[in-house]
This record gives C-alpha cells, sequence and structure tokens, in this order.
DNA sequence: AATGAATGAGGATTCATTCAT
DNA sequence: CATGAATGAATCCTCATTCAT
C-alpha cells in the first residue's frame, strides 16, 4: 500500500524539523554533546523516530552539514557574475551579499567552523565542504583576475586574496560571536572591500 | 619529608608533558573525543596519573587553553608599541610577527576557535580568550588611532578595523588548515596590511 | 503508540523485582558495596535496564527504602484502635502482631537499621522513616494514655515508653540476628508487654 | 637503632590518634565512604603513616571496632556481680552504669549497629562482638537467675529476658539517635528494669 | 511508520595500595 | 619512619542502537 501524497508531505516535515533542530544543536554543543534523545525532544517525535529518517548519527551529522551547503549556502555564495559588465558594482554586490549571508547563517556557520577546525575528525563532511570551497575560491579568483585586468583592483596573487576573503568571511564570525551584529556588519564592507587591494 | 629538586622537577616535566598532549588531543578531536585515557597514553603515564596534575578532564582543558594564552601566546601577541617612532615599519613588524605566530601555534589555535566557536559550551575558558581579545583590540585601536592621526592610515573606525584584523588572523586559520603554509602565510602580510587601510 | 496492557505489566513486575533485589542486596551489604551491576545480575536484567526504572543509585536506594515503608510496613504497623472496647486485649494483639512484623521484614528492617544509624549519610529516606516514627509514637501515646487512665497500664510518661517499645522492636532485630527466630520472637511477647508497665 | 622511649611514646599515640579518628568516621559515613585519605587529614598524618600502623583498610576498621570493645566496653558493661549482697541495688546501678555507657559510648555504637546489621560484611569484627555478646548475656543470665531464685524477680526465661535487655540496650541507641539525651536516658532505666519483669 | 524498553560499550572518576625518596 | 606520586581495579552513568509491539 502506498503512502498517500499527504503522508508523504508529513514525513518529509518531520525529516525537515529533525535536520534543523539537529542543525542548532550539532552547531551549539558539538557533536558529542549532541545527543539523538536532544534531537528527538526538540523535533517534537520519539527518538526512534530520528532513526527512521537517518541511518544514525554519523549520518544526521552529515547531512545537517551537507543539505544547506547544497541548497541555500552553495547557492547564495556563488550567486555573482565574475564577467559581469559593471564589476566593479558586481564586486560591491558581492560582498554586501556575502556578508548577509553570513550574518544570517550564523548558526550553520558555527557548525561549519566545527568541521573545518576538526577536519580529521569528520572527514566526509569536511571533503563536502572543501569541494565548494575550492569552487568558490575558482571562482573568486575568475573575478578577482578580470578586475585586476580592467584596473579595478590592484595586481595581486588572485589565488591568496580569494583565500584571504574567504577567510576574513570566517574569521569574522568568529570575532563578533553573538553581537547584534546587523550594524556591524554593514560597515565590515569597507575592510572586506580592502582585502581585494581596489584601486583608488 | 619534602621532594627533593629533582622530584620537583620531574614532576613539573611530567605535567608539562601532559598538557602539551591534552592541547593536541582537544585540539584535533575536540573535548569529548578527547579521552583521559588516550591523554594518559600520549604522554606516556597512567591514567590516574592525569588525576594527579588535574583536578578532572574540566581542569584539563580549562589549563589546555588558558596556560598556553597567558604564557607565550599573550605576551607575543601584545608585543607591539602603538607610540613607536617609526610606527609605519612596526605596524609590518607586527603584522609579519602576528602571522608568524598563527603559524606556529596551529594546534593550540584549532583549540582556541573550537572555544570561540561554541562559546556557551565553554563558558569558563572563553572568559580568559574574550578577555585577553578585548585587551588586544584595545592595545590595536591604539596603534591604528596614532597611525592615522600622523597620515599613515586612512581614516577608519579603528575599533572596527582592529576587529577586522583579529578576524582575518582567526579566519586564515580555518581557511589554510593543514597547508605547509609557512610560504603562502608569508605573502598574506599583504591583505593584512591592506585591511587596515594604508595611505597610499 | 502506547504500551500494551501486558507490556505495562511486565515493567511493573521488572521494576518490582529489581526494587526487591536492591532491598535484599542493601540490607545484606550497605549502600556502597551493591553495585547496580549486582542488583541487576540478580534481577536477570541488563544494568542498564536498571537506569530505566530508576534514574540513579541514589534513587533506587530511596525506593528500597520507602517503597515497602508506605506499603506494607506502615499500614501494619499502624494497625491498631487506640479506642478499643478492651483494650488490654488490643494491646496484647498489637505487641503479637508487630513482633511478627518484625520476624516477617527481617531484610527490610537490616536496611531500616542502616539508615537510622547513618542517618546523616541518608538524609531522604531517614526523613522519611523519621516522619513515620513520629506517626508511630503518637499513636502508641495515644494508646497508652489511654490505657493508663482505664487502670490497665501504670503510670509512667507515655512518650517515653512508647518510644522505648519501638527501641525495642528495633534491639531484638539486631540481638537475634539470624536464628530461626519465630518461637523466640514468640516469647518476646512478654518482655514486651512489660515494657508498657501492666498494672498487674 | 632501636627507637628511644620518646618515639614510641610518639608512634603509640599516633596510632591512637589514627584509630579514634576511624572510629569516628567509619562510625557516621560507613566502611566505603569512610576513606583512608580522611582519616589520615583528620588525624593530621599523611595517608602514607596510616599504613604504617594499620596493614590495610580492613585491618584498620578491625580495630577501630575490637580495640574499643576489648578495653573500655567490655571492661565497663561486665562490671556488675550476680552473686552480689544487696542484688536488687546491684541491679539498679548495673542498669543505671549500662545505660550511661550507652550514651557515653555513642559514636562507638553506632559502629557496633553496622557490623551487627551488616554482619555477613564484616565477620571477623561481628564474631568479636557476637563471643563479647555471649559473655555478656551469660553472666546476665546468672545475675537474672540468681534475683529470681531471690524472689527479686519474677520467673521467666532467663536466657530471653537477657538477651531482651541487650536488644533494649541497642535499641535505644537507634530512636533516640542524637537528642542531647542525657536527661531522657536517665528516665530509660524505669522501662530497662520493668523489662527484668521485677516483682512489684 | 512510531514508539520506547533493553542492551552494553565506553568514559570519568575514586581510592586502596605500593614503593621510591 | 614519613611522605605522597603512581597505578589501575572498580564503579556509576550516558547514550547510540536494536528490535518487539
Amino acid at each position: 500500500m502506498p503512502l498517500s501524497d499527504k503522508q508523504i508531505k508529513a514525513m518529509e516535515q518531520k525529516r525537515e524539523k529533525i535536520l534543523q533542530q539537529a542543525i542548532i544543536l550539532f552547531a551549539e554543543q558539538g557533536y558529542e554533546s549532541t545527543t539523538i534523545a536532544k534531537v528527538a525532544k526538540a523535533s517534537g517525535v520519539s527518538f526512534g523516530s530520528v532513526f527512521t529518517y537517518f541511518e544514525n548519527k554519523d549520518q544526521l551529522f552529515y547531512h545537517a552539514v551537507t543539505e544547506p551547503l547544497n541548497t541555500v549556502f552553495k547557492v547564495d555564495l556563488l550567486d555573482f557574475d565574475p564577467e559581469a559588465e559593471d564589476l566593479l558594482n558586481e564586486i560591491k554586490n558581492m560582498i554586501d551579499k556575502h556578508i548577509r549571508i553570513f550574518i544570517e547563517m550564523r548558526t550553520y556557520l558555527q557548525l561549519v567552523v566545527q568541521v573545518i577546525g576538526q577536519h580529521t575528525k569528520f572527514p566526509e563532511p569536511f571533503k563536502e565542504l572543501d569541494e565548494f570551497s575550492l569552487e568558490f575560491i575558482q571562482k573568486l579568483i575568475l573575478m578577482i583576475t578580470n578586475a585586476q585586468r580592467r584596473g579595478i583592483l590592484e595586481e595581486s596573487e588572485a589565488d591568496l586574496t580569494a583565500k584571504a576573503y574567504l577567510g576574513f568571511l570566517l574569521g569574522i564570525r568568529l570575532t563578533f560571536t553573538d553581537y547584534a551584529v546587523s550594524y556591524i556588519w554593514e560597515k565590515l564592507k569597507i575592510p572586506a572591500f580592502q582585502l581585494l587591494y581596489p584601486k583608488r
């Protein structure tokens, strides 16, 4: 007897709820301190149900890290055009967008920082993050190179500059831990832009 | 009968050995995955001995975070003079030094990143780090303000710039995870300097 | 999906089994020497299951002391009528009953003796015992006072006599440790009665 | 090199101090909860020294139970004369003395109660207590029999009466736990005497 | 599919005891 | 003799996971 559409929908919602709560708990308490029981309670399901949707704790963690990455995070961070006509403006818009994303996804980024910081402990999820970061860097390099060629940015090693830019984004996430940060982040556009070594 | 000097020395060395191994393990595997047994084995002592030198796992972690901070880290990071005659040179030397420290203390910084990233989980060690970061920022602000006044740096909100600089240092620690980084870091002086918004 | 009646029943029986074995072990070996593993083994369950039914060892001990108290012990010991018509007969029946209870509940009383003897170590269970003993004493005083008024007992401080009577019951539990005591206890009715200072 | 008298004396005092503190701690906290370290601290010596005077924890407990027994306790409790001229007076004096001892040696009796209450756990010290109790009972029987023959006490089974008397002494130790009991105990002479079934 | 009882591996910690100084 | 560092057995408890209902 196949499941009805309504049932499928309900199950998908339940899975999503579990995943969201898992992200929050993993981010705030770390992998070991986050128990399946806590996730279940926060999601309003029995802990047995968590195993219905995720094979085991490892898999739950893996999905907590990779699903937001592959849906929103990746899409939003890569949403800039290295070949844009008005490249200076495109760069400024990109910085604005990136900073906004890093504000909004604070919890998820806490999780990302853990995976990167202890990558030997989390090889599978780290691999996904690493691959994305390479892709991100590649696209940044493209943009930087173009901008240099067009005299918008000073000459520099684009690869290094791109990595420094990514490092900066992650770093400020650590430095401005839980301020009501929105207004501070607004100002962070300036150093972020400086990092790219703009012509004056 | 008090302990002989030789014994005291031996104990201090043993304590140091345990602490060093704890730092490595905590950094690489995190708090929970680092068992007292692992630390003991890595240090070549019985697990019971760990409790001779550290009250409990919590305390061991606390000391793993704070002792390097209060000995080398703090001293080295604060070793610059905001009132120096040749301030431009002082700033460049500072950046050079800071970057070198962040290279050399990779493992320790992995630990720092964890504490900051999950500060609600580690309130006591975080407090120490936070206090130091405030002190560090204060001194940076002083230097930046002086440099702006003397026309070495462009005008900017010194507080924000200082925090961005610290964020950058932490962030590149995450981005350049385990490269043989020395030669890359050499180049990182440039973006680090740009971040401070130098006059051209 | 709620548990079936059969399951609930099975669980109640398991809990009871654990509690009974815990009482025996605590009584014979004391609190610390009674390990959760021993209780589990004696009950035929895994040690993990003990924690399914009792929060921790402390709670298990607490319930081992208080549950028999509140079910059989309390009820049986208080089952006499201080206002009975034929008070002399009522007193003799009471003594008979009390002594029989103290015979039958030997193991439980071993446990009670420990809690009283080391009451600073077991404040919560002791509180329960102490409250019951006050209630018991109160009712005894009532009976003794009535009996004195009706000329069945000689004058004496009822409060003291009541406590002496309770002390006697506990004391013989210690003195006649593990005899096949039934026939001896039969004879103990005489001194128990004398303690109440009967008119001759 | 033989020890000087002064040294020997100092050592004896140290041993005594350790034993006294051990009695207190064993009585109040029980066997397992009393650690060698606690005893050492209370005695003002290093825990290593405890092992200089007592082979191990078991032996320390054994001596804590038996030494007071064989010095003061035994002597004082047996200090009555079953063949005394004025036997009624002798009995009353005996009761008075016994009760006084049970007041004064409260802590030690807490320990005794533990050993009796968990005698399977403490076979060696229990053996000593049991032997003494037999001796005590024997002497009591003698006195009771004589008193009955002389018409001071009513007829009863002397053996049972003697045990009831001992039980009573132990029992009130449990019932009147930590009152400022002296004045209450004074009054306890009456029921204690009644227990022996005196002629009126 | 959902529930939660049962299990036992694993880990922190305590503490008696040994033994070098 | 006195001291206390070192050791590891033993214990409580947590928690992922399995599986019967």
